[in-house]
DNA sequence: TCTAACTTGTGAACTAATTCACAAGCAGAT
DNA sequence: ATCTGCTTGTGAATTAGTTCACAAGTTAGA
């Protein structure tokens, strides 16, 4: 398959999320015109992007929301179930751990991992802190495969390359720096002081 | 001024805290490979990025880390401080009004807004939960700049909307959805959806 | 002073992503 | 059967972003 741009996998994305929106009012029918009005985009450009993996629509009619919307699932890799950890246990890995939206999207998130004597044991809506030290075991055991991280920076590097050994193969980060891992690793960071200060770069060049 | 990158704003971030970093460490300069090395980028990329704004190194030397960390900081608009509120005061909205990382970077945090009752009045640290239906109010009388958006998809165009007409300029959105805001309001959403189902279409297709 | 070793800043070349524009296909009306 | 109105799918054109490659500037050492 041709190398697909990450800006097309996370419109799809955005493209399913409107479809199951519209999909549970009732709709049973919608266009590239529709979809990109909803999306902040153009209606070539949801063709083009949807082009990349097939064609799902029929010309003059437009596309049944049903079929497209389980298409996006598959293609994203929403088909199946995903088992995901949580390492952390801080103000965000609280805030993931509680997070119902995991579930919705066949995530299951059945562990949040820290080195604090006085949380490890304690129970979070439905999943236990667990010893940080018996993360390798535990992915092995529990076959996770995405781990979310939620650390200070400065602890963040030592615990990815430690889950990585362990065979996890997708991360995603919310540690303030910039993390390196092996290229059969899949790693996304969610990045705050990057976020406001280019909330505050566009505020401050307003009008250039 | 020419049209900057948003590409580029975030790496001049990425940078910065680079910077920020072994400035602490004691190292008084620097190179566009050192940077490009911890930045996961490349020299020539780190070089053209400085270029929009002026010149910052010289030639056989490299950059001073305290007079490019400076630059930066005024280029992303950090040399002053912003008057931020939060808007929602569930599991992200908690994490948020206590993340450290806001007032390291001069982001004020001074009001959080809820319409649940019980939540009204209980203090977060050193900010209070306030009513939400002063909101209108509070931007003016605080001439709050930004408002973190942590609430529930279909609560969140409406109190946009409100946000923005009360004088807002600038929101950082944690809600699932895409918001509208009129062009000189801006605007950067964190979809955790969309960062799963990146890193999900990843490992599904991994070797493609 | 001259040379060697570096490193910046930047046009030019290249690559990637978006938008254009239109042929082709579908459904309903006449 | 044909026409009309609509919408897809996709090469081609355009625009945006990255990488190359090198002249020019700086320091240290001979």
């Amino acid at each position: 398959m041709k190398r697909i741009a990450e800006s097309t996998i996370r419109r799809l994305s955005l493209y399913l999320s409107f479809l199951e929106e519209i999909e549970a009012r009732g709709v049973r029918t919608t266009s590239s015109d529709d979809l990109a009005k909803l999306g902040g985009t153009t209606s070539a450009q949801v063709r083009k992007d949807l082009s990349f993996f097939g064609s799902f629509g029929k010309r003059g009619l437009g596309y049944s929301v049903p079929e497209l919307s389980s298409s996006l699932r598959k293609i994203l890799g929403l088909g199946r179930q995903w088992r995901v950890c949580i390492i952390g246990a801080g103000k965000i890995g609280a805030a993931l751990a509680r997070y119902a939206g995991f579930a919705e999207r066949g995530f299951i998130v059945s562990g949040v991992y820290d080195s604090d004597t006085s949380k490890i044991g304690t129970r979070w809506g439905n999943v236990t802190v667990r010893d940080e030290a018996q993360l390798e075991r535990d992915i092995a055991v529990n076959n996770y495969q995405i781990a979310v991280l939620a650390v200070p920076a400065d602890a963040a590097q030592k615990l990815v390359d430690r889950a990585v050994k362990a065979g996890i193969k997708g991360i995603l980060s919310f540690a303030p720096l910039q993390l390196n891992v092996p290229s059969d690793v899949a790693l996304r960071t969610v990045n705050m002081a990057m976020e406001l200060e280019s909330l505050t770069f566009a505020l401050t060049n307003k009008g250039d």
